[in-house]
DNA sequence: CTTCTTATTGATAATGATTGTCAACATCAC
DNA sequence: GTGATGTTGACAATCATTATCAATAAGAAG
């Protein structure tokens, strides 16, 4: 029987507040400062809740560690991640979706999953750096 | 001044002796097993190397872990990779090249880098499973 | 070939994210 | 309200990766 916390809804409404991909890590601190007292080890386990669920999608940093975001559920999409402040936009990718299952069907593998995700400076970055 | 050593060389050719990625671990492991005492820190220091050189590729399994696989230079290029067994093929995906870079101009963000990896079970795990 | 400089090695300690443990607690069906 | 049991959280344990640093060996110079 799956019991609804408190705990479980104030990383859910956490992880919701932020526009860019976060660590298990960083929500924690976030949960602290707002004076939520969420241990660390439940901030990993409802995260891991939500990305089972389809609340939230999931990815490995460059340094490999495990971030986490907010989604649509129900819907396949991807990111565009500005690799600079983070910030994360959902994309359709359907010519993608097309073009992984024709490879993968072409090379004779079964069953095809793909990771699609496209990192860039977002505009704001962009004109920072310039 | 960069130095050649044995060590160096026993990394790249047991990573060139794989058709899958694989870990620092085990690639340690097999070099340990093959008599050749490469310390695993050493391994590391080699991967990371050829990693930056662009002799190999490397991408973050779903437990975190990095892998490694060589690869061939100088060519952009993406992976049909079985998520059973771990053999790897090298494609070509031009159409998503474009794609890439359209998405990301149509959202404003600019210098646009993409993963791109596709994952299945390759005819010999699909024949296993079925 | 010998010597000297210094990049490299490797055993080990340190780091840091993530997971396991387990007693105390809180949720929800009844 | 009450009890069975899913959940929490402080802490220990795990595991990949990185830093440390004395000992070694590659390569330049003579």
């Amino acid at each position: 029987m799956r019991r609804n916390t408190w705990q479980r809804d104030a990383v859910k409404a956490a992880l919701e507040a932020q526009d860019a991909f976060v660590s298990a890590q960083q929500l924690h601190a976030v949960l602290r400062d707002e004076g939520t007292g969420v241990g660390l080890a439940t901030v990993y386990r409802a995260l891991a809740d939500l990305a089972a669920g389809g609340g939230a999608d999931s990815l490995q940093s460059a340094e490999g560690e495990a971030l986490y975001r907010a989604c649509t559920p129900g819907q396949h999409h991807h990111h565009l991640i500005c690799r600079n402040c983070g910030v994360t936009v959902e994309i359709e990718a359907d010519p993608v979706e097309q073009w992984a299952k024709a490879v993968a069907a072409a090379n004779g593998f079964t069953r095809p999953e793909h990771v699609v995700d496209v990192f860039g400076l977002c505009p704001a970055c962009s004109a920072a750096v310039s």
